[in-house]
DNA sequence: TTCAAGTCTTTTATCGATTAAAGACATGAA
DNA sequence: TTCATGTCTTTAATCGATAAAAGACTTGAA
């Protein structure tokens, strides 16, 4: 086996999607555009659509022949790219705490696990050591280090200083920079989201994680993006993995980001400091309360 | 070709060098340890010394049966691991500014360049993306961000506040710790340097390095840590790259440490940190000056 | 006990091959 | 022009195989 077609059957599913919205596309060239793909995979996509007969061209549109139901998709992990499924067993296998006690492992005996190759493997590892929780030496295994109270601690103090040094440098940015409108949004996002809590508290992880993304974007400085990635990876699985209080908990931080918002949006500097201070010691609140119910907790 | 047998080769060579030296070694266990190998590849490279007649046992130690000679080394470029070679030739590439103007370039094409596989040029790629110098998103080519004057300003803004930080919590550490002798050990080694910079001033890069990974490494972040590695790798490079001024610059630079050890060790902090700011900005200035001379410095 | 050696097993480093997807080029219609 | 298409070439994602090095087990000597 070599390259898996997952794209493609990605492409397939949102395809689907796309036309059962009441949306449509003109051409080849169109669909691809949409999908943001080369037009090969968009065209693979239209014919085997056709040749399953699920959709006829119409005029200058394609359309539906009938609504697809569910034995029309691919099923939802025929379109995860190996690399995610690998992110997504490993992780969950760290939060479950089913690793050695000694924290060694072998990229070959993971490889064998999740039933992909000892490349894929060993790629996905060499990402994620920039997240600092596993390494290795060269010549020796891996070794994992694990979601301790340490790396909590090393993780928020970090945090602490790229977020409160953005602040700073946001204050300073000129009326008319695109960041302003953007924070405005965020700020009527973040109206809804209270509002409609109790209903919608699932939404409020990939809100946080904007949020906290617009703050580190606009301070214009590359290592600050790129440890968002790192916050954004670890407080998503420890979202799954622990969800005691999420409802409380979604909305205090919900409230917590208003505050700084709007200390923003007025310039108040020190308020805007002050507020964040309270949300980064809640966030490493929740992150500790997590990083004790997972079991590969050592010290 | 499989996996390659360099760390045998240097195994071999940095045994003459130790026998060479006078010292010996009483067993292959003996020299496993003192090589940090495995006794398997210390087996190989006592019987292959013996193999050439080089050495003999006498009693219970080794001795060489006359001094080696130079051809009875290895080779250097036959001693660097495939990572550390690509690593050269990356590097050296990127600051001589032979890459395209639109800045991409493909894994198979420097894979051939460099006479290296596809997965190692990858995988190298992958480790080095964390520098945050070049990137890639899924499916596509990797991008060269170089090092523009914005890359210098990021890694300068990232790297004062990791260090002021680390100087902050240096103060702290008690008397006892074990940080305080090491920080002697190191005032020593700069005023040794001083003296006799006119001739050993080559030795100062390795010198600036570990000073600096000492008080990332007290600090106990391993974010500081693992920054650090990207500032030793950049600046390792870059003073290869452009060697004007470089007694001098090291000479001043040298002076900078010894203030700022020296407030240290009189627990002084204001005049530690002030001191520190001093010596960061006449870093930056060196990088922007080296950054300027490199032909891949676009905007 | 501790250390050393030999043997066997497991694991990493490295390669090359294969297929999906992207990208480049040429052509033709609105 | 501009866009859409079809064809061809290059490149990335992914795999499995192989040899080097590490590590585990066993035995024997000081």
């Amino acid at each position: 086996m070599a390259r898996s077609d997952r794209l493609y059957k990605r492409c397939y599913n949102d395809t689907l999607d796309l036309l059962n919205s009441g949306q449509s596309f003109r051409s080849v060239s169109d669909l691809a555009n949409r999908l943001d793909v080369s037009r090969n995979t968009a065209r693979r996509v239209i014919e085997a659509l056709q040749d399953h007969e699920i959709i006829r061209p119409d005029g200058t549109n394609w359309h539906l022949i009938q609504s697809p139901s569910a034995q029309d998709y691919f099923a939802a992990d025929a379109i995860l790219t190996t690399d995610e499924s690998i992110e997504a067993a490993f992780m969950e296998k760290v939060l479950a705490g089913r690793f050695d006690k000694n924290h060694r492992f072998s990229e070959t005996a993971l490889a064998k696990e999740f039933g992909v190759s000892n490349s894929a493997v060993r790629e996905f590892l060499l990402r994620m050591s920039r997240f600092e929780f596993i390494k290795k030496e060269p010549q020796k295994s891996w070794i994992l280090e694990g979601f301790s109270k340490k790396y909590a601690e090393d993780l928020h103090e970090v945090r602490s200083m790229f977020e409160l040094r953005a602040i700073e440098k946001l204050i300073l940015l000129p009326d008319d920079h695109r960041f302003w409108p953007m924070l405005h949004r965020m700020h009527t996002e973040h109206l809804k989201f209270v509002e409609q809590y109790k209903t919608n508290f699932n939404d409020f992880p990939a809100l946080d994680s904007r949020f906290h993304r617009l703050l580190n974007d606009a301070a214009d400085n590359r290592f600050f993006s790129s440890f968002q990635d790192a916050i954004t990876l670890i407080f998503h699985y420890h979202f799954r993995w622990n969800k005691s209080d999420e409802k409380e908990r979604n909305l205090v931080a919900a409230k917590e980001h208003l505050r700084i918002i709007e200390a923003l949006l007025l310039k108040r500097e020190d308020e805007a400091l002050e507020a964040l201070k309270v949300h980064l010691s809640s966030a490493k609140a929740t992150l500790n309360a997590s990083v004790n119910r997972s079991a590969n907790t050592f010290e």
